[in-house]
DNA sequence: CTGTATCCCACTTGATACTG
DNA sequence: CAGTATCAAGTGGGATACAG
């Protein structure tokens, strides 16, 4: 497979069909960047990560863990006992995936200054 | 404003109303990459770039450009000609925008073989 | 040529209730 | 505790037609 910035211009780039924008989509979606990064902290329960990422119904977060365990990022561990106890917790290509999707969004933090001053430049 | 890598299991983290999360929404967009990677490539007219990526409605390229416009990323150049000339070209800002989603792209494509091992994987 | 306006649908997300 | 099921609401994106 070659890499994306090499398909520009040949009109087969990130087709629906493209597996990797999947992948994509998983990492960046609403939840993924930041269960990712939260697991940069280490393993954490379900309900532990509901707590430290805040505003993330059931749902969701059920949801994107098992999104990205599919894509082999996200390790979940099931205890078996009662009450259940699962803990999830990044796998080496997760680990990398968190980093690149931390670089990205922290590129943004530091760059919001910029982009909020054209912001209110456009609304002048 | 501290990093979101800081941040992390205070509550507050990436809100619905956090203003960077619309500006990854923007980068990260179906049509956003493709265009922020396009445009690396130099300044386009709008058909060219249509041509170019291939696949985009005029709608969704139009709206992506704005969208990449009003966070600074692109610049917009209207020749007053009849017919119609615009060229768009990145920003400083858009070039180290593009160059962020290009190093995510990139990373996925690369790993692209471990993640549909795991998906074989899953299959079986 | 470079868009905008309109309509429509699929998909994402959220709220709530329920289960092993 | 760790989810799933269901339903309701909002959003992203495409097709088409039209405008400056």
């Amino acid at each position: 497979m070659q890499k994306l910035s090499e398909r520009i211009g040949r009109g087969d780039l990130m087709a629906a069909n493209c597996p990797s924008r999947e992948v994509l989509k998983h990492m960046t979606s609403r939840w993924g960047v930041v269960v990712l990064i939260a697991l940069e902290g280490g393993t954490h329960r379900f309900a532990e990560l509901r707590r430290r990422i805040g505003g993330v119904s059931e749902r969701m977060l059920a949801q994107t863990l098992r999104h990205l365990e599919e894509d082999g990022m996200v390790l979940r561990t099931a205890h078996d006992v009662v009450p259940p106890h699962v803990d999830y917790c990044l796998t080496p290509l997760g680990a990398e995936a968190a980093s690149k999707v931390r670089q990205l969004a922290d590129w943004i933090e530091v760059s919001m200054p910029r982009i909020a001053a054209q912001w209110e430049k456009r609304a002048s």
